[in-house]
DNA sequence: AAGTTGACGAAAT
DNA sequence: AATTTCGCCAACT
C-alpha cells in the first residue's frame, strides 16, 4: 500500500495569529526610562524569536518607542546607537560607559522593565 | 513556491 | 575570547 503517511505532527504550542501585533503592543507598554531586550519581548509572547522581533521593529517600529528595546546586555539597536542615546538621556535611562563597541550601553539590570 | 536574510540570543566549538 | 551553529518567525527575493 502505498499511501504516503503524512504523519503531520501538530505543534505543541498555540499558533500566534499575529506575532507582529503582539510585539508592538509589548513595546508600546514599556514605560519611559525602562527597556526590554529583543529576547525578553519574544519571551513575553511565549516565543524565542528574538530575531523576528528585530525584523518587526525594523519595518513597523518607527511609530513606536523602538529605543526601549535593546540587545542582550543593554546594547542599543544595531545601526541606531547614537539616535537611541538621545532618547535615553531624555528619559533618564541609566547608562553605562563602554570602552568598546558603541561606547555606551543601557544598565540592563537597572533599566529592565518587569511587568 | 522555496530559499535567503535579518534592529537577535544562547550554547557549542 | 572569538567564531560558528542552531533556533525562531516575518519579510524579501
Amino acid at each position: 500500500m502505498s499511501a504516503e503517511p503524512p504523519a503531520a505532527a501538530e505543534p505543541p504550542f498555540e499558533v500566534r495569529p499575529s506575532f507582529v501585533d503582539e510585539v508592538l503592543e509589548v513595546v508600546d507598554a514599556i514605560p519611559a526610562g525602562h527597556v526590554l531586550s529583543y529576547g525578553d519581548v519574544a519571551a513575553l509572547l511565549g516565543s524565542r524569536a528574538a530575531r523576528a522581533v528585530g525584523s518587526v521593529m525594523r519595518r513597523y517600529g518607527h511609530a513606536h518607542p523602538w529605543w526601549r528595546v535593546v540587545r542582550s546586555g543593554g546594547l542599543p539597536p544595531t545601526g541606531h546607537e547614537a539616535r537611541a542615546k538621545t532618547h535615553y538621556e531624555a528619559e533618564g535611562t541609566p547608562l553605562r560607559a563602554l570602552s568598546r563597541d558603541p561606547g555606551y550601553a543601557v544598565e540592563y539590570a537597572k533599566a529592565r522593565w518587569r511587568p
